[in-house]
DNA sequence: AATAGTGTACTTGTATACAAGTTAGCAAAA
DNA sequence: TTTTGCTAACTTGTATACAAGTACACTATT
């Protein structure tokens, strides 16, 4: 069973750790859509008072993995129309960030990224899985932060975790079909370096546009 | 002093109260921006324990417009940047759900933002600022709702409070400007119905970004 | 006077206690 | 058999208690 990466836990409150680890089990299906969790149940498998898993459960609540109600929160889960909407709002919110960024000087951001991508290859050559999706991860946060968009982070940062945690599963499957996929992954983020650096607002909408087309393609073959 | 209307707060528990009253207060720059809040300090002066003031600090954070820290929480607030921002994403949330309205039968929905606008009239009439903030608001949420994609809509969540609240405050800079600004208001909003009529996704395009440029500057001149 | 050390008051994170409300099941009555 | 009413076990919302960590002022020392 895959366990959130404890690395990923530094300095974070047990209300942290347990959104992290209910986040993972309801997007990974251990926890199944439909179950109803009380903070006291949840309590008392991890251990702890009620007041961390309130916290996590209003975390969860925010990100609209369960829904609060008045006893017990219901699981709703990530369907596939639930992953490719995710992927939709993704997009949305990358493609402004990118549009935005055609505008300003990217320079820093682009070798940043060009450096995360080396990072990708050596990960790759280490089956290093956990640091490859963190710097997947990484690269399009980088991509939205640079926007230097306070609303847009903030629709970022609500998404954020599912993201990382969805990109943490799927990588898994992605390192078990070989080299050949993985390149292809890496070359995807060239394509959007390459994209950035036109500074065409066409080209990277079209680049951009792209990558997320192709990526939903890959999630559903990887999810079933 | 504008408070929060205590019909908007039925059923809420204590800590939605709180965070209620503390938005408003943080967006109208009665909690000015730099102010650190405490978590006793905020419940001494609202009479309860830690508790639910700890949820509702959650929230505001969740909302952007305060960021927690090891030692209290520094109110961000809502400059006149961060509402063009709001605006942004408004537009973007919005126009991604009228593209989506274009493409099924709206009929219904269609008449139940003709029946809002007829109730915006009868508000201006009975001069109910309240009534009718609400319906302006109601107005577009209906429209996200019915593009019926649940993480478009978890992304209004994540802001709805923070437009209900802005949308408060500037009716009642609209309301001061006279009936001819409000009938101008309900026109913009009657456009957007026309717009889709149309179910045609370039004229409703337009719409949306005619609506959005023009209410930012309503917002501005409203706010300074 | 400047600085190092220390204590105090404040902060959050977590645990626990209590109150009020909801649900489900069972028993008793029609 | 059906329905009504009650009980008992759950639920969340809120209050309070405690622990660990942080900032800041004050004091003693150099």
């Amino acid at each position: 069973m895959l366990h959130y990466p404890s690395e990923w836990l530094h300095g974070a409150s047990l209300g942290d750790r347990i959104a992290s680890e209910l986040r993972l089990h309801v997007i990974d299906g251990t926890i199944k859509a439909g179950e109803v969790i009380s903070e006291n149940r949840v309590a008392a498998v991890f251990g702890t008072s009620r007041s961390p898993v309130r916290e996590a459960l209003k975390a969860l609540a925010n990100e609209g993995l369960i829904r609060l109600e008045r006893m017990g929160a219901v699981v709703l889960g990530l369907s596939d129309e639930d992953l490719d909407e995710l992927y939709d709002v993704r997009f949305l919110i990358e493609s402004f960030a990118q549009q935005r960024l055609a505008a300003v000087d990217n320079g820093k951001l682009l070798e940043k990224l060009r450096q995360m991508i080396d990072k990708m290859e050596l990960a790759v050559k280490h089956e290093d899985m956990i640091a490859f999706s963190n710097l997947d991860f990484s690269f399009h946060e980088a991509i939205i932060i640079e926007a230097k968009h306070a609303r847009i982070q903030h629709l970022w940062k609500s998404i954020r975790q599912i993201v990382l945690t969805v990109m943490l599963i799927t990588t898994e499957e992605v390192f078990s079909q070989g080299a050949a996929k993985l390149s292809m992954v890496i070359d995807k983020h060239r394509k959007i370096v390459s994209g950035l650096e036109t500074k065409d607002v066409n080209v990277i909408r079209n680049v951009v546009q792209d990558y997320f087309a192709d990526s939903k393609v890959t999630l559903h073959s990887s999810l079933s």
